[in-house]
DNA sequence: ATTTAAATTAACTAATTGACGAACTCAATT
DNA sequence: AATTGAGTTCGTCAATTAGTTAATTTAAAT
């Protein structure tokens, strides 16, 4: 959670106009003086004001981490007030896991790791790489808050393992209006599987999959994916 | 859309234990050899192969900026096939009619004028303003590509019809899982309502109502709002 | 076993950063 | 009128980056 929002914060001061300001915006989030940043951070607070003002066309991104991270840090240890608040209602015990991997892993090697079953996508489709993965008990991810609300934590080269999964209709609509997609969606030992789960997995070009195994026999398996 | 994503991508690599595997990983996603990024920025293949391999322990913001965008301006250029796989599609003739207000509406009021009954919503919520409405065919819509993807053009202070509705759950669960949400959800001619849609209205607050009058009838009235 | 494309490493230079500290502005207190 | 606090500006300088060229290694493909 923290780290997603420092990515959030980071990415919008390299993308920012002016960084800067961006910066500036967001120590005002905290609710810090550039005094109290600059401590935390052990500099002077004219180097916190030379940031915020520009003077740096280009600061790097260690700068930038520091910064970003510092603020966070902070408000964990003031009770993560302002970090939480920004997540607004969280409550992810609807994901059971989720990693990423250090480097892509083929989907085709994934689904034999796992023993999956293909129900849609082939070709070379199924060689693309991707970068990890998410396991959440469907009807917990679409009842609680905020599972399919945070789109920056996502990466749509993913593999997404739905748990308690009675037809599949329900996980793949979710996916379906959702705007970021997962490449693969993998159902853990689903009752049945409704056709119009696999036509929307083919309209978007997504790979689905089944598989037999639990969640913590899968967690097994990926945990030796790097 | 863009700058989402290259905001993403950005703090993705500032915030990674190693920016460099970071950046190399978006450039595979974006199928681009460091001869083809490099020559995308003017510069030489081994500065991209110097920043990957960390080499430079804080590039500057500059730096992550122009590789990011110069990636997806690439990928804009070639169709933008990437930067919108990684988002959604358009396409939709789901929309039966689709109206914007002159002036905002009570839902109340609205509701009323429809013959509607309120299935899930009370209080204060029920005055609050709309500015439009879609009515939208519910198996179309997420079949159809786009109805729930195109973000941008809905303003969440309207209402949305749903006609061909059997038990109310697919529509809520796209409701759901799309990050921006109406106020109203109506359902036209529901056979029977599933008790998770009125849950899930209630948990979105949006206010979910039934009625038994048809399309046409419903457009010929709100024709008469402005 | 060779060839070729892609990626990595090394050595070097000019430009820029990251940091300091001292001087300065501008409101708000006292 | 003097003091405090927060923020700004700027000269300075060692350390680092952004870039070059050229040589070397790896990985695929013939």
């Amino acid at each position: 959670m923290q780290k997603q929002l420092t990515r959030r914060m980071a990415g919008e001061i390299v993308i920012s106009e002016k960084p800067g300001d961006t910066l500036k915006k967001w120590r005002n989030i905290f609710k810090l003086s550039q005094k109290n940043l600059a401590s935390l951070l052990n500099v002077k607070p004219s180097v916190v004001c030379d940031f915020e003002k520009g003077r740096r066309a280009s600061p790097g991104i260690g700068t930038v981490r520091k910064f970003v991270e510092a603020m966070v840090e902070y408000d964990k240890a003031q009770g993560g007030k302002i970090v939480s608040s920004m997540f607004a209602k969280d409550n992810n015990n609807a994901v059971y896991d989720i990693r990423e991997f250090n480097t892509g892993t083929a989907i085709d090697k994934l689904i034999k790791k796992i023993d999956g079953e293909i129900l849609s996508g082939n070709g070379d489709i199924l060689e693309r790489p991707i970068y990890g993965y998410t396991i959440v008990d469907s009807l917990k991810a679409i009842t609680t808050f905020n599972v399919f609300g945070d789109l920056y934590g996502w990466s749509n080269e993913r593999a997404i393992f739905f748990s308690g999964v009675h037809f599949g209709r329900s996980p793949m609509i979710a996916i379906r209006a959702h705007p970021v997609k997962p490449r693969v969606v993998i159902y853990i030992k689903p009752k049945a599987i409704d056709k119009l789960a696999t036509k929307l997995a083919e309209m978007e070009r997504i790979v689905l999959v089944k598989t037999e195994l639990d969640e913590d026999e899968i967690v097994r398996i990926l945990k030796k994916f790097n």
